[in-house]
Parts: structure tokens; C-alpha cells; sequence
RNA sequence: GUCCCGUUCGUCUAGAGGCCUAGGACACCGGGUUUUCAUCCCGGCAACAGGGGUUCGACUCCCCUACGGGAUGCCA
């Protein structure tokens, strides 16, 4: 078996986007379930929009969350006398032709055809012309007039082009730089690519790059393109109907592991298997089983996708992904006397880690806002919030079993209902009537403290 | 317009002619556990785009229509 080669081609024109990196991913996987490599190209040929900054975030980003390339990355922009080489390849063989058509003569020429209700497309006018090369004159590859070209799609079996349909694409720029289609072609053969995984936009890209192949007598490749990512509007994901960027994801709160998961089951699925690590992906993927329709991204399974994840990390990794979170809000997770048993405690409060370092925040700093409605509903007795406040003061032994079995004796004492003695008490410590079991909630605070924020519960209600 | 790709619950999907009374997951709704919340457990709702064929039988095969997407650049 030949050893397969991926690669992934981003253009530098904005960060990491997840529809890349799921094209990336898909890549990845599939190089490695055949002990193959993946390799990374940059392509940078639009200089206008292409920047360092958009590429080393593309680069680093990959690498972070686990698909680093395996060879280091090469840029289009710096291989220019490649492709001048190989084109002058086609010319010799005759298979390519200048041509001096302006802009505006190929403008002109595409608005009469569509008004005559043609495809527009290049005629092919300068084909026979035997023109010199000037720097006015792109050069064009011949392309056959007749025959088809068969695409083996890996996902979508054959697809037939008839080769009328296609016409003479430009291959050198008037400038004298190559166009994306020869660089392309070049490249995969330069890298020894030997399967090309890609978004299923460059479907009727596959034969015009298929026909410069065969100019340069390169081999075949394999080809597989994968449905598009749709926004919710069933659009192409963008910026317009959905958070694109991945640093977007990671800064809400996503696992690396969680994004990866959610990227792969669309599009992909295995048996009645949801949780899925990069690893199991090596596994499990096969690239036939790939859908053909594009699919919405939804962002609710990547939030249960991600409590899966961080259910299944230990408390010491869980804490390690927590702590970012919370040094972002100015939180010091260590500095809690309790931290491991809080953190423990809450660490299924939310589906993302931001999420979770929030509702952190009254254990680790004073509250300012409670939940109003919560306060009208259990705090109509002032003076149950005083028994409670000296109830409180006067457990002496400040543990989880000293602090229930008060709790549990005064409300048998008063013969009061559950809520109507804890949820006073919560609302004090929190804000809210949300907290984990009330006597563990208590040790996660001084006695000191939770008598000052009954206190300030009291001089609120006053 | 032309060419290409596609179309199963709201969403991601299973389904390779009888296993389909179309399965799973998320979301949603209801119940249980939890002194609250979350977790967890149980239950419910909900789909083969439409029309023709082929066949004893079609979600599965063929054709047409509709709808969606992509391409049609001296962008990538």
C-alpha cells in the first residue's frame, strides 16, 4: 500500500475558521489511519489579503489543538519560479497559448454570451493565433474540446464533466504570475500529495485542475470533498450567521477535545456513538461513511458534547482547564480554603468553562446582585432570616455534619418545610437559590462570611 | 442562464429492496433522584421534499419537478 499524503491549503486571509479546521481535521485523520503524513501549504498568492499575522494564527492554532503538519509548512508566494517552470513545461509540450484579450474584451465577450443565453466562458480566440509573449498576454492551457473528465470523489463515487463545458483557463497572469489552479496542481505534485480532502465548494475546480495534471503527465490523485459547514440560516458558515473563529469557541469555554468531537460527528457518525477524542477518530473515521449533504452547525450538541468532555477529566485536569477562565475575571482559583471540594462541586454547573468560572464568582468575591423573584418568594419573614442569621451563629463546630444537623434540628424545631429554611440562606450566599447541597455550600464560606452576607441580605430587606 | 453537488425528526445522523410500527443523539416537553440548581435516570413529541416508474415489495434503484448549495474571475 502506497503511504497516503493530505495536506491542507489555507489561504492567510483570516484566522482559523471551524469549517477549516474541520477540513483540516478530516485530513489529519485520514493521513493517520493509513500511516501517512499531513502536510500544510499556505496559500499566499493573494497578496492583498493574505498577512503573517492571519498565518501564524492558522499555524499555531493547528498545532495547539493537535494537528500539527508533519513536515513544516511551505507558502505558494515564495515558490513563483516552480510554477513559471512547470508552465513553460506545458508550453513547450503545446499544450498551452498566449493570448492578448483584455479585461475588457473578455468582459464584453461574457455579457454577449449571457445575453444570448450562454454559459459564459473564455472562446478561445487567441487559441490558434500563435501569439508572442508580451507583457500584455496571460497564458491560457488548452484545454481538450471534446471527452470528459471522471473525478473519483471518494464520498461521491464518479463525477463526469463534459469537457466543452470547461474552457481555457488562465494559467500565467499578464504579470507573469501563476493563477491558483497551476499552483495547486504543482504543489500536490511537488509534496507527493496523493489525496486531496476539501470543502465540496472546489468540486467543478477537480476537472480544470485534473486537465493541467495531465498537461504536466502528473499521476492521478485521489480526491474526497466533504459537505460544507451551514450557519443556522443554512448558508455557508460565516461571520454573518455564526462565531466562525475557533479562539472564539476556546474563549467561551469549549474543550479543544469537545470542538474536535463536534466538527467530526457532522458530517460523520459511527454506530449510536457520540463522544468521540482525536484518537478514537484515528480508530473509527472512514472517510467513506462521510455525508453528502452540507450541515448546520448547532452549537447546543457542542454544548452537551462539551459536558461529556469535561465530565471525563480528573479533578487536577479539570481545574487546569477552569483556571484561565478564572484569572480572566480577576478570580486566584487557589486562594479558596475548600478549592478542590468546591471546585468539584461545581463543576457540572455549565456546559462551558466561562460558564462555570461565573457562577465560581460568589465564592470567591463579595455579591452585589440576588435574584429579586427568588427574594419575594422565600424571604417574606424578615424575622425567619434573623432566626436563621443567629442559628448560624451559634454552630461552633464549623463542619458539613455540625452545620446539617443544626440546619436539620431548627427545621424540625419550627416544623418548617426544606426550601423555607435553605433558600434564605442560599440567597444570602449567592444571589441565588442555585448552589450545591446547602451544608456542603456552607464550608465552601467562613462562618464570618456567611454571617456578613446574611447581614447584608437583612440590611437589604430593611 | 449553463454545468456540478445535494434533499430522512427543529438539528446531527442510522438506514446498501422486505429486519422500518423508520433507530440513536442533541434540543424541547413530562416524570423520578437531588432539602434548591446542575448532574444522573425514565418517558414523550417529532422525519423519508413532491410526482412518476421498476418490483410481489421501495427511505433504499431509475426518471422528472421543486427547493437548497457550489461553480461559471488575470480570487483562492
Amino acid at each position: 500500500m502506497k503511504p497516503v499524503i493530505t495536506r491542507f491549503a489555507p489561504s492567510p486571509t483570516g484566522t482559523l475558521h471551524i469549517g477549516g479546521l474541520r477540513t483540516a481535521l478530516f485530513n489529519y485523520v485520514y493521513s493517520k489511519q493509513n500511516n501517512g503524513k499531513f502536510l500544510i501549504r499556505i496559500e499566499d498568492t493573494d497578496r492583498e489579503r493574505s498577512t503573517k499575522e492571519f498565518e501564524k494564527n492558522i499555524l499555531d492554532n493547528l498545532s495547539s489543538i493537535g494537528l500539527a503538519p508533519d513536515e513544516d509548512p511551505i507558502n505558494q508566494s515564495e515558490r513563483n519560479e516552480i510554477y513559471v517552470k512547470a508552465a513553460e513545461k506545458i508550453i513547450e509540450s503545446g499544450k498551452a497559448y498566449w493570448c492578448d484579450c483584455s479585461p475588457e474584451d473578455l468582459e464584453l465577450m461574457r455579457k454577449e454570451q449571457t445575453e444570448a443565453g450562454k454559459k459564459p466562458m473564455y472562446d478561445g480566440r487567441s487559441r490558434n493565433l500563435g501569439l508572442p509573449k508580451t507583457d500584455k498576454t496571460v497564458l491560457r492551457l488548452a484545454t481538450p474540446e471534446s471527452g470528459e473528465i471522471v473525478v473519483k470523489d471518494l464520498i461521491r463515487g464518479e463525477i463526469k464533466f463534459n469537457n466543452n463545458e470547461l474552457d481555457d483557463l488562465i494559467l500565467l497572469r499578464s504579470d507573469g504570475t501563476p493563477t491558483y489552479h497551476l499552483c495547486n496542481v504543482v504543489d500536490d505534485f511537488e509534496q507527493k500529495i496523493t489525496t486531496v480532502i476539501r470543502g465540496e465548494d472546489h468540486i467543478s475546480n477537480t476537472p480544470r485542475q485534473i486537465h493541467i495534471q495531465n498537461a504536466l503527465d502528473y499521476p492521478e490523485l485521489e480526491y474526497a470533498h466533504l459537505p460544507l459547514v451551514l450557519g443556522t440560516d443554512k448558508k455557508r458558515l460565516s461571520k454573518r450567521n455564526a462565531a466562525t473563529s475557533l479562539e472564539e469557541y476556546r474563549e467561551k469555554g469549549y474543550l479543544d477535545s469537545a470542538i474536535i468531537n463536534a466538527l467530526a460527528r457532522l458530517g460523520w457518525s459511527q454506530g449510536n456513538n457520540e463522544v468521540f477524542y482525536l484518537t478514537d477518530l484515528i480508530k473509527e473515521f472512514n472517510i467513506k461513511d462521510v455525508q453528502k449533504a452540507g450541515a448546520i452547525f448547532d452549537i447546543s450538541k457542542l454544548d452537551w458534547l462539551n459536558s461529556q468532555h469535561l465530565a471525563n477529566l480528573t479533578l487536577n485536569q479539570f481545574k487546569k482547564n477552569l483556571e484561565p477562565f478564572l484569572n480572566k475575571i480577576n478570580i486566584d482559583m487557589e486562594s479558596h480554603s475548600n478549592v478542590d471540594s468546591l471546585i468539584e462541586a461545581m463543576r457540572t454547573s455549565s456546559d462551558t468553562l466561562s460558564g462555570i468560572a461565573q457562577s465560581l464568582i460568589p465564592y470567591y468575591q463579595d455579591i452585589n446582585e440576588y435574584d429579586e423573584k427568588a427574594i419575594d418568594k422565600f424571604i417574606s419573614d424578615k424575622n425567619l432570616l434573623m432566626q436563621l442569621r443567629d442559628l448560624i451563629d451559634g454552630i461552633n463546630d464549623w463542619n458539613l455534619d455540625s452545620i446539617e444537623s443544626s440546619l436539620t434540628n431548627f427545621q424540625a424545631e419550627n416544623k418548617l418545610s426544606t426550601p423555607a429554611v435553605n433558600q434564605p440562606i442560599r440567597i444570602a450566599l449567592t444571589g441565588s437559590t442555585k448552589s450545591p447541597g446547602l451544608g456542603l455550600t456552607l464550608t465552601f464560606f467562613s462562618k464570618k462570611t456567611v454571617l456578613e452576607r446574611m447581614d447584608k441580605l437583612l440590611d437589604k430587606k430593611s
